[in-house]
DNA sequence: AGCGCTTATGAAAACGATTACGTTGGCATT
DNA sequence: AATGCCAACGTAATCGTTTTCATAAGCGCT
């Protein structure tokens, strides 16, 4: 015996199908004491509507798609959290494929998602435009996170790392630093170029009399180290290191370490992402946080009000989420 | 216009819809230079097949679905990557729910895939028989990942934390040591009480002159570390500690460090998951590392296996995914 | 040429829901 | 009492596929 169907509550509630379909949605256009005796009936069958038969009629899955990089660990996790949560609360399911790391596997992801989802969350180096022209339909909900995709086409979520390296900055400046390095990370990142930009703006605005110096990194911990070599090198010695991201402040550390340089006493060092592990190297990392479950809330429901009102939403709608300095020993700041 | 839908390719290729279906699947039953035709007059539309008329249909949704606890960092990451992966591999798509705290909204979240899904895949600290009994339709293909459940009623993956946990204590034998104490996890948690197991059993069959030590935590790093605290006032101390996992062996050194206790000189420690920091934790830490993404891509294969010849995979079934035994600097081997 | 056999093709019936539309009956209004 | 209106309910069309069955055509064989 297969799973009841429809036909199958409205005999044994003795009513037509018409009937059963208004009882169990919204349940306007029938009695009271029908629509009970319907609900009994659903129950006594165990029913639970065909989702397929439903999504052919209606032309809604109730599912959104999220497209996603080969992500790692508390970043990843964290990302998924926010954005199950926010589409759970809407009652819609997700739909995750993730790891793709060649536009060629993410294209066909893509189309794989095609009809099974309302909405997509795209997240993926290999997004310039046309890629996305190419494999979307074009009138499919999509919110871009943290691309590096300019154009207007597309809502998009990002993190705020400018005003993330601002405050990294400002937080430096205020402790009295005056030569503040920055290590870059790779180039044509996305976050790495505005982490660099905001540094300039701050050190432009608030300091302009203070060098900028930077250093190329690859936001990997290897890289950290030979920039925090390289740094130690420079005639002067920068007072202070901003790195653009937790890893390289983490390799730049291990440098100072080895070379016997106090930190923060001779150099203060700031990173940024805030991932578990600055917490526990030695001393605790001052960096900047990023609520990333909200990244991917916010995209959903940015997504969410696409899906329900067409057109309401303005394409190219762009909205940010926020970064926050987190004060530990690397900084060297005044305990409290 | 809205999207291509079968009629409109047959009408183009001039054909009927069956030969189009026929043409696009499989390709049997219709000529070479009408297949050809077809797939022409298909790419020209940009015809994507309706995802929910051929569910309806078929009876498949080619999608599995995943149902998961609160999991963080990196376990949940590398679990969806081999879970997705394997997936993929098979032509799947992978839903998921997540962060499911309590037994109500897990079985919400599984009702709601009711229907969407040819499978599940379930990891739940709430899944008892009846629980699951009461939430899923009894056909439907199902494997449990790393739940205490024993019954003979669904197929089942874990993690070998009983090889594990042997490993540990053998090796830590190996180095001589005599007085080995273990860090319990939270009671009533089934890795926790495995690797119980795994120690109490490693230490009867090749130390049974050496005596049981064993203290309380909850896996969490503050567990540790009062752990730490008071397996150092033991008298006399112990040689060697075999923390329940990770975090709580980390707490351990943090308390071991703060009392001036040297590791691995005056004790060694061992933890068990490898978690990413237990390579940067001072002295690195000697741990037991489980492939996790095996675990999600087995469990998978599993499930795939299932989908595909109901009737074929006895009910009941296990699989194990091995843990390997990782040396670091915390337990004092001697360098190869 | 006529017979059967294979094979390509089309017509139409599913699949299980939603919903536009028609019908009915009860009630209030005149 | 006749009329109109509204709510409740049923009938049937519809969504886009797959698949069964019928039909026709091609082909080799006697």
């Amino acid at each position: 015996m297969s799973a009841a169907t429809i036909k199958d509550v409205a005999r044994e509630a003795g009513v037509s199908v018409a009937s059963v379909s208004r009882a169990l949605n919204g349940g306007r256009g029938v009695t009271a004491e029908t629509g009970q005796r319907i609900q009994d009936a659903a129950k006594r069958l165990r029913y639970v509507p065909h989702a397929a038969a439903r999504m052919l009629i209606t032309r809604r899955t109730n599912t959104v798609g999220a497209l996603l990089p080969d992500l790692h660990g508390e970043f990843f996790s964290e990302l998924i959290r926010g954005i199950d949560l926010a589409a759970r609360a809407r009652g819609l399911h997700l739909m995750v494929s993730s790891s793709h790391d060649d536009a060629a596997d993410a294209a066909i992801a893509l189309r794989a998602m095609q009809g099974r989802v309302d909405g997509l969350l795209v997240m993926t180096p290999h997004a310039d435009a046309d890629f996305l022209r190419q494999n979307l339909p074009q009138d499919l909900p999509t919110v871009l996170m943290n691309t590096r995709l300019t154009g207007a086409d597309y809502c998009a979520l990002s993190v705020d790392n400018d005003g993330g390296a601002r405050q990294m900055v400002g937080h430096l400046l205020s402790l009295g630093r005056r030569r503040i390095a920055f290590i870059q990370g790779p180039p044509g990142n996305r976050d790495a170029s505005e982490r660099e930009q905001g540094y300039r703006q701050a050190l432009a605005s608030h300091a302009p009399d203070h060098p900028e110096l930077t250093v190329r990194g690859d936001f990997t911990e290897e890289s950290g180290f030979r920039c925090g070599q390289r740094l130690l090198a420079m005639q002067p010695r920068p007072d202070a290191v901003f790195a653009g991201n937790d890893m390289m402040a983490i390799g730049c550390l291990a440098a100072f370490r080895q070379a016997g340089v106090d930190v923060p006493g001779e150099i203060a060092v700031g990173g940024f992402d805030d991932v578990p592990m600055a917490r526990y190297v030695i001393p605790a990392l001052t960096t900047i946080q990023v609520h990333i479950a909200e990244l991917g809330g916010q995209a959903m429901d940015l997504l969410g009000e696409q899906i329900d009102n067409p057109g309401n939403v303005p394409p190219g709608t762009r909205r940010h989420v926020g970064a926050e300095l987190v004060v530990r020993a690397s900084s060297g700041a005044p305990i409290a």
